[in-house]
DNA sequence: TCAAAAATTAATCAAATGATTAAAAATATT
DNA sequence: AATATTTTTAATCATTTGATTAATTTTTGA
């Protein structure tokens, strides 16, 4: 049986297995599932290319897997943070902002890539990816709470949802366009991410104010 | 020379050229770069698959004119909103609010394309793009000038786009997994996106008010 | 130490796909 | 009507690319 090398120096010695998985989300999130070549992959994983398929079978097979995975890792931390009883509302977006933003600012392409590769084929990768707790989460308990204590303005909970991501999210996936329309630099642009850690808060909560 | 048909019933009767640009615009716009074939495009138009080549050269050059068009259609009607002198900020922002939600629910997929694609090809395609104008729009002075008179806090102008075409943008970009997490059906959904397009220039309004 | 199992490689295959070609059909020109 | 030009088609080509195979090397376990 295929063994993996224990742990000793994680980050440098890694199994086959793992160089490919590494390897394949790089290379489908810079390049997409479509335009990535399993041969892009192999190179970037410095292995042979019939490795790739001796280990997963195939691109697809591989494809999923990654994407499954980093799906679910997504999920699950947004999950951590909405399921926390311990804080609240405006605790919570505070931290999902400046988390993801961090994130992001490490891998930009992780959006554009989930999004539209979810697009692609948006059944098959739901199955298998639960995460439909979200909606049951304890943050939605208390958005709603907040909503019948006349704290926040009545409306679908989505919307709290689709303001907190887009507003942090958005400016990662439209990057070049942005970029390109106000002629900011990478360093400019990056700056203004940062500042959005700590306005985006404030504005959600601004905007929740009033009804 | 070819001659175009001339646009008695301008629907139906189509050239050649232009049934093929259709069906890449439709074919690429779903699948992508990438995914799409051109035997695909040349099935959509209803067209032999030799006369894409005959009339575009390849799949590449098609792609980039119909790539070019549409973005410059996005931008110039960005352009014409933010533009108008007769507008002030308020209306600029339900004016593109209302009309982008509108034009979206046509074509969901159109912004996750474009993205895509702009973010597979910066450069190449920013470059035959035109469109820095605007952030020399009339729009921007407006935002500056309100700025200066601290009717709106003081901030990057590039944040208040982000704002703007964020929360209008977002729900079309992230549908499947937002509609997977929260389970709403697509009927709810849409009717969401029809709130926003009241909602959000309430929400922009609010979140300027504070400094 | 040695044989079995696992991992890796180079070479090759087969299918998909963008593109071309040569012939046929349709259209325009005189 | 006759001919030239343009448009369209079917057939084919050449390349790319995911996958397999058979041989080789490495590792494991007795």
């Amino acid at each position: 049986m295929a063994k993996a090398k224990k742990g000793k120096e994680a980050a440098l010695d890694l199994t086959t297995e793992e160089k490919i998985k590494n390897a394949a989300l790089k290379v489908f999130t810079k390049k997409g599932f479509a335009a990535a070549r399993t041969r892009d992959i192999s190179e970037e994983a410095g292995i042979n290319l019939a490795l790739l398929n001796y280990y997963f079978r195939s691109k697809e097979k591989l494809f999923e897997l990654v994407m499954t995975e980093t799906l679910r890792g997504f999920i699950k931390g947004m999950l951590e943070i909405l399921n926390d009883t311990e804080t609240s509302i405006e605790e919570k977006v505070e931290i999902f902002v400046t988390r993801y933003s961090e994130l992001l600012m490490q891998q930009p392409d992780l959006p554009l890539f989930i999004f539209h590769e979810l697009k692609m084929n948006p059944e098959q990768l739901a199955s298998k990816l639960g995460g439909e707790g979200l909606f049951k989460s304890y943050f939605i308990k208390q958005v709603k709470e907040a909503m019948d204590n006349g704290k926040l303005p009545r409306m679908h909970p989505l919307h709290f949802i689709m303001n907190m991501v887009g507003l942090t999210v958005f400016p990662f996936i439209g990057a070049p366009l942005l970029r390109h329309l106000s002629g900011v630099d990478a360093k400019t642009f990056n700056g203004l991410v940062e500042e959005r850690k700590t306005l985006i808060p404030k504005w959600i909560k601004m905007m929740m104010k009033g009804k």
